[in-house]
DNA sequence: AGCACGCCGACT
DNA sequence: GTCGGCGTGCTC
């Protein structure tokens, strides 16, 4: 009986994003496996697939035959499969992206890098027949003493091509794939003890332990404040795996994967970690998958993509920093991390563990009904405080006569830091330049009535749009709360706080890090050294000073605007603005000498302002959770976001606008927004306008949604528009 | 994505 | 007469 192969395609593109079938060559039909990767003719070319199902009957009547298998084992294990498929319909995404992500694209082009080719006798090969041959004859002894070898091994022993070429069409070797063996590094490393745990850390890490012992999918968010010693917990969870012999996966940002941080997991566990993170590629990052796939590390420590790590009978996976967005990848597939995470953990019937100070809302929210055990530590184990936080009310200080950009407690802070020869982080949100419209004397800013985000201007027509429906003003000339007549631009950069500290302190050596400033991570170690051995006093910079780095001699943080982060026309702007100032302040009061934190901003009642201020977590979630469920934001809806973009406006918008009357026709439970011109209407000369599909459980009409897709991209041509399709977004601009 | 097929302008 | 421009459409 003939059968038949559903074969994914290599190659990118929409219309070949569906399954083809060939035919399985009868001396082929038991060997070939879901998993393998194949050779198929494909049009008038030969192209790499990868073997979904094997079938016993035939949907089309066109059909040809695989050319070849790579390799005889299966490149893909089921649970990669299985993957590849959730992740399409989660994210809709191309599975051909899908697979992308998971596999090193080393292993795409002819299968696994570890195997060797080498030469073996075909069974039936005797040099009694090679009489009037001696050299082929020596051959075909060698190898029937020394087993398979590889051609260059032949070479050296005497071998020429010409005879290994002549044995081939006799048909009496062949070539085959075998895995050639790694020679192991000897690490006689002594592992690094277990540091002693404080009562909150060993309560939480019981907990955490008796998960692991009982092997049912479980979540665990793991709350614990800036310095509470949420490593050591992860690292004794991972010893705990280890004696059970499962195997342990923990990722962090890529921005805390340090090597300082790799070789303390590298300490703890010797020779047992893989580390894979997007700058570890080629011959290294082959070597990571070997001693994963070889069993010889059973702990890997990654950054997003390490998710996809191929590790067997998971005991735990840990996310650091959860609330990361580092963890949602911005092109296909646009999968979250954490979401895979569980996808695995429950797979594995594995314990997911979540750490954060600052969780998202959604893991919170999962917690406080239960779905999610919580666990908190509110005490820093080494014995510092949390420093003192204090809101300056940037109206008061234009009330009183005080424009500057610093505010006079920052001012008068700065200078008390400058004569005790310490140090100071200013801080500031890069991503302010969405162009809101603030009222300077009391505070205001315009939001749409119906979203809540803050509506962007737009200049092109003079008016204030929302972009998540649409929603167009006028910009008002007056401020409709205050009557004022002060309302403007927000904006403020590194470059402007840079220029102002030089007017004010022109002896004062002070570093600017910015993506302007470290374009290369050389750059970005050079400031950080340079700073940490105090050669320069003031330190201002964007997000990425806010996390991880422990400068002991800081013992002042200003947050120069806290208002970039809360205008950012995204509904999880005060959500941000509370991670950033607590994240902020974690990088002081780190040594003796204690610390302070400033925050400008023209909301000081603003709950998020207020909550962080206060380390008050609890306070910031019940507030903005309510909000949530009010405006039907997640975590109580899923949010598909639809992303038209394109050279010329009016082909984007009637894109757009076709998409949008196909998903209104399918009566979606929830609502869509838009289309609208996203906040960020132009970049690099295309257009993008979105539309934003918000409903309570989106998932069952995922088919319906992607059929309107392949219709949308079959029509393409009319129009030369790219979509974007976004499942759950972390920013939307 | 590639690549063939196809139908109109300037060349040995 | 044909060589080649790149619009359109297909690949089990």
């Amino acid at each position: 009986m003939n059968r038949y192969a559903e074969i994914l395609i290599d190659m990118i593109s929409n219309a070949v994003d569906r399954p083809f079938h060939y035919r399985i060559f009868p001396e082929f039909s038991n060997s070939i496996k879901p998993g393998m990767q194949v050779t198929v003719p494909f049009g008038s070319r030969s192209c790499q697939g990868y073997v979904l199902r094997v079938l016993d009957h035939t949907p089309v009547e066109k059909l040809r035959d695989i050319t070849a298998v790579v390799d005889p084992e299966p490149l893909l294990t089921a649970e990669q499969l299985a993957l590849i498929h959730w992740l399409a319909m989660r994210y809709y995404c191309r599975k051909i992206d899908a697979l992308h992500a998971l596999l090193p694209a080393s292993f795409r082009r002819g299968g696994s890098p570890f195997k060797v080719e080498v030469l073996e006798l075909v069974h039936q090969a005797c040099e009694a027949n090679l009489n009037r041959a001696p050299v082929q004859q020596k051959a075909v002894r060698l190898l029937k003493e020394k087993g398979p070898l590889q051609r260059r091994e032949l070479i050296r022993l005497g071998i020429s091509a010409a005879v290994i070429c002549s044995l081939e069409k006799k048909n009496l070797i062949r070539k085959n794939r075998v895995l050639s063996i790694p020679q192991r590094r000897t690490t006689e490393k002594k592992p690094t003890t277990p540091r002693l745990l404080s009562e909150a850390q060993a309560e939480c890490f019981n907990r955490v332990c008796r998960a692991i012992d009982n092997p049912q999918p479980q979540r665990i968010l793991l709350h614990g404040i800036t310095a509470s010693g949420k490593t050591e917990i992860y690292l004794q969870g991972i010893a705990r795996c280890l004696e059970l012999g499962k195997t342990a996966l923990i990722l962090v940002p890529e921005i805390s994967l340090t090597p300082q941080m790799i070789e303390h997991f590298e300490g703890r566990f010797p020779g047992r970690v893989a580390v894979l993170h997007s700058r570890i590629r080629g011959a290294e990052k082959n070597r990571q998958w070997q001693m994963i796939l070889s069993g010889e590390a059973r702990v890997v420590l990654g950054a997003r993509s390490a998710i996809f790590a191929p590790l067997n009978d998971i005991g735990l996976i840990v996310i650091d920093e959860e609330h990361e967005t580092t963890y949602k990848q911005e092109e296909a597939p646009r999968y979250h991390a954490r979401d895979v995470a569980w996808w695995r953990a429950r797979r594995h019937r594995a314990v997911l563990l979540l750490g954060s100070a600052t969780p998202s809302l959604e893991s919170y929210y999962q917690a406080s009904i239960g779905n999610t055990q919580l666990l908190s530590m509110k005490e820093r184990v080494t014995p510092t405080q949390l420093p003192p936080v204090t809101v300056v009310d940037m109206r008061r200080e234009l009330k009183e006569g005080h424009r500057h950009i610093f505010s006079r407690v920052l001012l008068r802070e700065l200078e008390g830091v400058l004569e005790r020869d310490e140090q100071a982080l200013l801080f500031i949100n890069r991503r302010g330049f969405a162009g809101f419209v603030l009222c300077r004397e009391c505070g205001f800013v315009v939001r749409c009535p119906s979203c809540d985000v803050s509506m962007t201007l737009h200049l092109d027509s003079g008016t204030m749009r929302c972009h998540y429906c649409g929603h167009e003003q006028e910009v008002p000339q007056t401020c409709p709360q205050c009557g004022g007549h002060k309302i403007r631009y927000f904006s403020a950069g590194t470059q402007r706080v840079e220029e102002e500290m030089k007017k004010l302190y022109p002896d004062v050596s002070l570093i600017r890090m910015d993506s302007d400033t470290t374009g290369s991570r050389n750059a970005h170690n050079y400031f950080y050294r340079h700073f940490r051995e105090g050669k320069a006093s003031i330190l201002i910079g964007t997000q990425m000073i806010a996390k991880g780095l422990d400068f002991p001699n800081v013992t002042l943080v200003g947050v120069v605007a806290a208002d970039t982060a809360l205008n950012l026309p995204d509904f999880r702007a005060p959500e941000r603005t509370f991670q950033l100032i607590t994240q902020v302040a974690g990088r002081t009061a780190r040594g003796p000498r204690g610390g302070k934190v400033i925050v400008q901003t023209y909301h000081p009642s603003h709950y998020s302002i207020r909550a962080a201020a206060a380390h008050d977590y609890n306070a910031f979630f019940e507030e903005e959770i309510e909000k949530r469920r009010m405006l039907g934001y997640p975590p109580f809806a899923d949010m598909i976001r639809f992303l038209f973009s394109g050279e010329e406006e009016e082909t984007v918008m009637a894109a757009a606008a076709w998409f949008t009357e196909q998903l209104s026709l399918l009566g979606l439970p929830g609502e869509l927004l838009g289309p609208a011109p996203a906040s960020l209407y132009r970049i690099k000369g295309f257009y993008r306008i979105q539309t934003i599909l918000r409903g309570d459980n989106l998932v069952p009409y995922a088919p319906r949604i992607r059929k309107i897709m392949q219709e949308y991209h079959s029509r393409k041509p009319v129009w030369p528009v790219r979509l974007a399709v976004d499942f759950n977004p972390q920013v939307v601009l």
